[in-house]
DNA sequence: CAACTAAATAAGCAAGTACGCAATTAGCGA
DNA sequence: TCGCTAATTGCGTACTTGCTTATTTAGTTG
């Protein structure tokens, strides 16, 4: 008994070969993948697109970043191919090109809620999260 | 309390408020599940970890690595709830605590293999990607 | 108790990356 | 053409991280 093609249905779409068979190479595109989700600023843009499209000046003044980091940050994501660009006029506007992004990020939530429940036992919504140390990354000094 | 239970059907178990509406706070912490997943040599982990449990000198020599750094790497998915811990002997067992992170994965697989089967036409399964250059991290010679 | 093995931790290095500032490029209008 | 605004890119800095080697801790056995 090999595996009939009926598994295969709406959670393995013939397109995605279950990571568990991919070899390293294709494993590191999964981790790349991942990464690009990996920064709370790239998470808040991709949230603030989730209504519409923005420019990068609207994204930035949202972020309070700067439009070259939050550029960069775009560029990022478009290279993944979470987003695309559209040029019209002087403004670039940029607009989720994979909505399942999505539907990821809410799974992840659900996980993380889970084990907070588990581990704190109170459903705080993980709102305040102690643990976490990587918020503050820099603080220049009015040199 | 809030949120009517209603809403909070298979999608949305009520313990997932929806990244939309999470404080930056709470998106740190999605943030750094992603980066829990963002490293090849964790993936292959929790690969490893997919059919049995398995001790750390096992995972590293599957792995390749020196012992310590599995250990690290456990470490880090056991901060995050991904795997459980359980010393038997003079070995310390792992075993996957959440299988759901295989949904994402895979999930992952899908949308990466959509993307290349896009820009390139050709659904080559994404073995071969030569666009990415974070392999070769470290090549100390042989002193 | 001493010796051995397995795992975890400490220390340190090399590479990656997020950020701001400054310079550059692109499009629009007077 | 010149000036203006928006976006991107170059560059330097500070911080993070994955890795190895060496040391420490825990558990079993003689």
């Amino acid at each position: 008994m090999k595996a009939s093609p009926a598994i295969s249905n709406a959670a393995h779409p013939a397109d995605c070969p279950r990571m568990q068979d991919l070899p390293a190479q294709a494993l590191e595109q999964v981790a790349t993948y991942f990464q690009a989700l990996s920064e709370p600023t790239r998470l808040r843009l991709l949230n603030l697109l989730r209504e519409s499209e923005r420019n990068v000046g609207e994204l930035a003044l949202a972020c309070g970043y700067t439009a070259a980091n939050v550029s960069r940050h775009l560029a990022l994501l478009m290279q993944h191919g979470l987003v695309t660009r559209e040029s019209r006029g002087t403004s670039v506007y940029y607009r989720i090109a994979d909505a399942s992004v999505y539907a990821l990020c809410d799974l992840v939530c659900g996980n993380i809620a889970r084990r907070l429940a588990r581990d704190a036992g109170g459903t705080q919504a993980f709102a305040a999260a102690p643990a976490r140390a990587k918020a503050a990354r820099k603080r220049p000094p009015p040199r």
